[in-house]
DNA sequence: GCCCCGTATGTAAGCGCTTACATTTTGGTT
DNA sequence: AACCAAAATGTAAGCGCTTACATACGGGGC
């Protein structure tokens, strides 16, 4: 208990707003209607004359009146507030698809929460129960993989989520995502076809990331369905940062049969990467192919361009929040929602160096 | 009003949990002590002892109690939540400093509601009042420029907020940031020295931007205050992506005397324009000299390596958390909070070309 | 003009919690 | 053992809204 709640009432006044707020009844009061027309005005749900409509915006508009948010919501049982929990907001990756999914909420009427977990399982769950508890109508999580126990929590609660980044078919869970294996397949299908033979690969940590362990299933099945002898994959887990995509190289490239092409499972590793390879004097892709993995903003930055794999962040983000919205309407769940990636084709990846 | 609202009850019960979920009482009732009891557990505000707790527990426990929020919100006239209205969450400046501030809030059980406002003042405005009715306890707001009406709308509301990314001496409002102008007074000020006379400056757009206008302030103090004649300075403004920088520089190019050092008002022009210039066949910084300004990820990602400002981003984002939660707290203003700056001096800054 | 029915509005019962105040318990003193 | 202050606990009154249900109203068909 604060201070300020042991002090005597007097003094109290002297330090807040003296007036209080306007509640719902002091509009009904002003507008001469019951609480509860003006409540079904604020809510539009319907059964109201234009004429009485009128009114209580009028009475609105004087008073300054905004409802109470703790009131609404226990009332209505709702609170139009949508809980995400990604894992950090540091990330790019996430932080364009965030922006078009906070956008599209907020078009209807709906507030985002945001919590991150710093890619710790046992911290998402409890914000998972931090959100629920808050009073999140619905929640958006990034990937599948989490104890069964927590799927429950969310049945039990009755809350409806999607999970993002990510696709499975045939699931009982309703994803807004894309297929991370099939897309590291295919681009790795491509640096095959360049007539690649020896690969590596750098990945974030897979250790509580199903996307980048599915990447890594990608690259396998590419390689094993391709037909080509090839040599050992060499595959080097590490953290987000560019620092340890370049680490990362330096570790490949110490192999005494270092890689041609290096296959990174997202763009900041591989722009990481990319630096290190030029600061080793070699040529990129003259010497060493380097392909990255979502498509952003620091892709185009680095000199030669990243060739990645372009992934529709914006329109994930969007379709998450129209597919929560409806699921939050409907009280039904809503089918998945599989997005295209496609390869970006800019200056990074090349034919392989004939000897 | 949704479908679902006018299904008969029957057929709702068979859709949604059946059980309803535990309440108060229903802790209460099975730990055999009264409502109050169980609720000064809850908000640990003492005088319970060690046994009841144990008890109170236990029944939490067993029960899978969590509050409602609503209710909780409504009685206490309180949410635990804090609101933050940034530009954008697709811009690294505010990434990192807002992970921080949202670790700290959450340390102290405290919820961050992230909005953005896309620069647009009307859109932030909107925001403000928002977040309000959604019941923010207190604000983070960035920067200082907007309406009276707005700074009343949070005083007649009593809801304690701090202008962060921005510092200024004597204000009635409680700052927690660093001092923009003075920052870029000093690296122009560094450039000054190498022996640069003709400057040229790229900025985000000034318009509703306080920050960028303190900072071509500050340098253009640092050229009147440096004595020595420099050409006049060309100054243009962009929007905050790579590739606005680059055009930027372009623009600054095709004077006929261009400038030999350009100061760029924050990373991601700079790093747009070093990229540009290599482009041109400029060497950076032999030809031309580009500084930066937040020292974000990038900068150090560019090769030359970007000379810029250090902003202590994470810092500011805990102090931030820390003075709000001391103004919710104490009831009272607590002071501006003025963070340093430092000049990283790195690879793309150096002494002016002899002719 | 009367009846009926559909639509607009009012009434009032909660929603689940906090907290001021009342009451009981505790344990140290005498 | 009686007493008393301090500590622990209980009681119950709201907090401001939504919504089921009751009521009032108004206009078309007869």
């Amino acid at each position: 208990m604060s201070l300020f709640n042991k002090m005597p009432k007097a003094q109290k006044d002297r330090l807040v707003s003296h007036t209080p707020l306007p509640t719902l009844q002091d509009v009904a009061d002003l507008a001469a209607v019951s609480t509860a027309t003006v409540s079904r005005c604020l809510n539009n749900s319907g059964h109201v004359t234009e004429k009485t409509r009128l009114k209580v915006q009028q009475a609105i508009q004087t008073l300054g009146y905004s409802p109470n948010f703790g009131a609404q919501a226990l009332a209505a049982k709702r609170t139009n507030t949508i809980g995400a929990i990604i894992p950090t907001m540091e990330n790019a990756i996430f932080a364009r698809g965030m922006q078009a999914f906070q956008e599209t909420l907020a078009e209807n009427g709906i507030t985002l929460i945001i919590a991150s977990c710093s890619y710790r399982p046992e911290l998402e769950e409890e914000q998972i129960r931090s959100l629920v508890a808050r009073g999140a109508d619905a929640l958006l999580l990034i990937g599948q993989s989490r104890p069964a126990a927590t799927y429950q929590f969310l049945a039990r609660r009755n809350i409806p989520y999607v999970l993002a980044w990510a696709h499975k078919k045939e699931s009982q869970h309703c994803y807004i995502g894309f297929d991370n294996q099939a897309a590291a397949q295919t681009i790795t299908r491509q640096v095959l076809e360049l007539g690649h033979r020896n690969l590596g690969v750098i990945v974030g940590l897979t250790r509580n990331n199903d996307r980048a362990r599915d990447r890594i299933t990608g690259i396998e099945h590419a390689i094993a369905d391709y037909g080509a002898q090839t040599a050992p994959l060499q595959v080097i887990e590490a953290e987000y940062t560019f620092q340890e995509g370049a680490k990362a190289l330096d570790q490949l490239l110490a192999n005494p049969t270092p890689p041609t092409a290096v296959i990174c499972g997202n763009d900041v590793l591989a722009v990481g990467a990319v630096k290190r390879a030029k600061q080793l004097g070699l040529a990129v892709p003259e010497d060493l192919s380097i392909t990255g993995f979502a498509d952003i903003e620091v892709s185009e930055l680095i000199d030669p361009e990243l060739t990645t794999v372009h992934v529709p962040h914006r329109e994930m983000g969007i379709a998450a929040a129209k597919s929560l919205i409806a699921m939050l309407k409907t009280q039904t769940p809503v089918e998945s929602h599989l997005l295209e990636t496609r390869i970006v084709n800019r200056q990074s990846l090349g034919p392989v160096k004939p000897h």
